[in-house]
DNA sequence: TTGATTTATTGGAACGTTCCATTTATAGAG
DNA sequence: CTCTATAAATGGAACGTTCCAATAAATCAA
């Protein structure tokens, strides 16, 4: 049934008594052929075990049908959420997306970049690296490999972009902290050299100004943007002389870890201390407290993404608009109103 | 800087002023080139935005540098790390792996490896679908791809396994369950196609029959291997006449699905039913109550799955030795004795 | 100097496809 | 029948590499 060396389109035609352009017809589905001529060819094809080579296939073909998505960090649920999505879409359209980790490693980027493009990939979904240099990206736009980035961005550079409104989302949370009476609040976790780092911590900054929270009660800590860097965030803020009541957090693994360690020191979050998180991953609806998070429709934006990319090939250009998803606030256990400000009975501006 | 078409090796040899024999030379880094001319060439390659084709190479050589991931649920935090330790290993090799997903689907996973298989890769590590045909590799076997099962199995295959110890690792949680008390064990979640679950069963089985379980004290509920799974299962063993008091889950997510029901009904994980999960995924730790599991070192499976590969690939074999990890169990707050029990004062055997 | 040996470099065939331009077979019109 | 139009099948030249065999240049032994 199966041949010593690989099987070529010459040995199907010689089994089916056909030429070699025949079955390279019959294996792209053209009309042209004779439907008895097919059949005899598929079954050739069959009989000796053949497997199409892509690679000889795209030194004629202008474009292969890889896509490749790169992930900064394949742990966070978050990003499996997205590649869902997008895995959604590009199966109805025959493709199949090869995904690959980058472990946040702008190294490691650069050679699964690399490895891509050799590859002749049809276009790249990137979550790109903390840390990536601005020119990353320059031989793939040279190249002229269609690229998008989802959820995250590079400080100035053409590529569009699928992302929540990560402004509002966290307005909308420092907004609802501050409803509950907090006036100390926190931003836990990310590094300023992340744009969307940028985007959140503007929107909980311009919260906080419009409604009231004097400068000097708002705590920046940066971190990890991980279950541990949230730890390491909670042990400073309450450290400090007079330590925040509440905080957003830079993602939900952050979020996590600030509860875990409020456990840790006997403290109860929701109750002792109030925190949001933010991406909405599944487990924070299941958390002990359930997280309240901002919902950014994480595989609605794959799905999107997906599709802005099949656009970008199918009309040969390498530029699309940016598109920033909507978000909302789910409440749910994890921020009750400040304890401190309860019994002195102050009531609310807005 | 960069040319309209795509730059060859011709174009750099034009550029350099060598051959194209030469350039290829450079890019194998052989030693047999002058290394002033070597020099003058890795400038032209810079200079012309050159992009090596890997499927043009890849016609001629025998291998390819691509190894494919398979994997079949890609959401579950528990692959991602099986992912991250192969990463490791085939990072230091030079190689960067694909990761696709089939998410539990037979369909899907048969596209997936086609489309891994024309793209020509040197092996693939897979986690087979559910319900997976045994018929399913054998084209990767009869084209004498490597291929190795990630823990799961299909049937009967000679394809080389790597995974943990599940019978022992079912045991020892079964054992420990029982020596806390408890009599009335139920085992939730998977499902009989699973040759893991035949065997984390049979452990369980084992571990009842030996340690003096009465035949009809024990429940066996399959479900879906996730959260969602969990629960369900946890539903239909609570309207039981005679309900179990603890049950071993097929993996940590059925577990964590258990918990959460169990809470809905207002009962406590670990004081009112004890629960013992499987895999000792990192959130395993951080849930309250801690999850009580059996840890099977995830990514060093991942490592050494990787290596297998590399070694069969090396040695151009398709065969290999199963590998067999070791498992412990990791007792937290999950699972107190049986409250039943307690008041009876009943000894035990063992 | 000559021939042998080593060191660098090179042309050309091959790899497995696609696709254009042809050829061959089939049918329809007159 | 012949002529034309249509349908079906085909040969051959690419595509961008690698690698073998061959050449050219430099070095060495005598």
């Amino acid at each position: 049934m199966a041949s010593r060396a690989k099987a070529t389109i010459l040995d199907i035609a010689r089994e089916a008594g056909v030429s070699k352009s025949t079955v390279s017809l019959v294996l792209q589905g053209s009309g042209l052929i004779r439907p008895e001529t097919a059949v005899k060819v598929r079954k050739a094809i069959e009989d000796v075990g053949y497997v199409y080579n892509r690679g000889a296939a795209n030194l004629r073909k202008a474009h292969s049908n890889v896509i490749g998505m790169v992930i900064n960090d394949l742990t966070n649920p978050f990003f499996a959420e997205l590649a869902v999505g997008m895995e959604r879409v590009f199966q109805s359209a025959g493709i199949v997306p090869f995904i690959a980790n980058t472990a946040e490693n702008p190294v490691r980027q650069e050679e699964v970049l690399k490895s891509l493009m050799e590859q002749g990939v049809a276009g790249l979904i990137v979550s790109p690296a903390r840390g990536t240099t601005p020119g990353a990206f320059r031989r793939l736009e040279t190249a002229g490999v269609p690229v998008v980035f989802a959820m995250r961005r590079l400080p100035d550079s053409r590529i569009p972009v699928i992302a929540p409104d990560n402004h509002r989302g966290a307005y909308l949370a420092a907004a609802h902290l501050i409803g509950k009476g907090h006036r100390r609040l926190a931003f836990f976790g990310g590094t300023s050299d992340l744009v969307v780092y940028q985007e959140r911590l503007g929107g909980f900054r311009e919260a906080c100004e419009t409604l009231g929270i004097a400068r000097r009660d708002v705590l920046i800590v940066e971190g990890e943007t991980s279950r541990r860097g949230g730890i390491a965030c909670l042990e400073t803020a309450l450290a400090m002389a007079e330590p925040p009541t509440a905080a957003l957090c830079f993602n939900d693994a952050v979020a996590f870890g600030v509860m875990l360690a409020l456990r840790k020191r006997g403290l109860e979050p929701g109750a002792d201390f109030a925190v949001v998180g933010f991406d909405d991953v599944v487990e924070a609806e299941h958390y002990m407290p359930a997280l309240t998070s901002v919902s950014v429709d994480t595989a609605g934006l794959g799905e999107r993404a997906a599709h802005v990319m099949l656009k970008m090939i199918q009309s040969r250009t390498t530029r699309a608009e940016d598109h920033i998803g909507a978000v909302n606030l789910v409440v749910r256990d994890s921020c009750g109103p400040d304890r401190r400000a309860r019994p002195a009975g102050m009531g609310d501006a807005a």
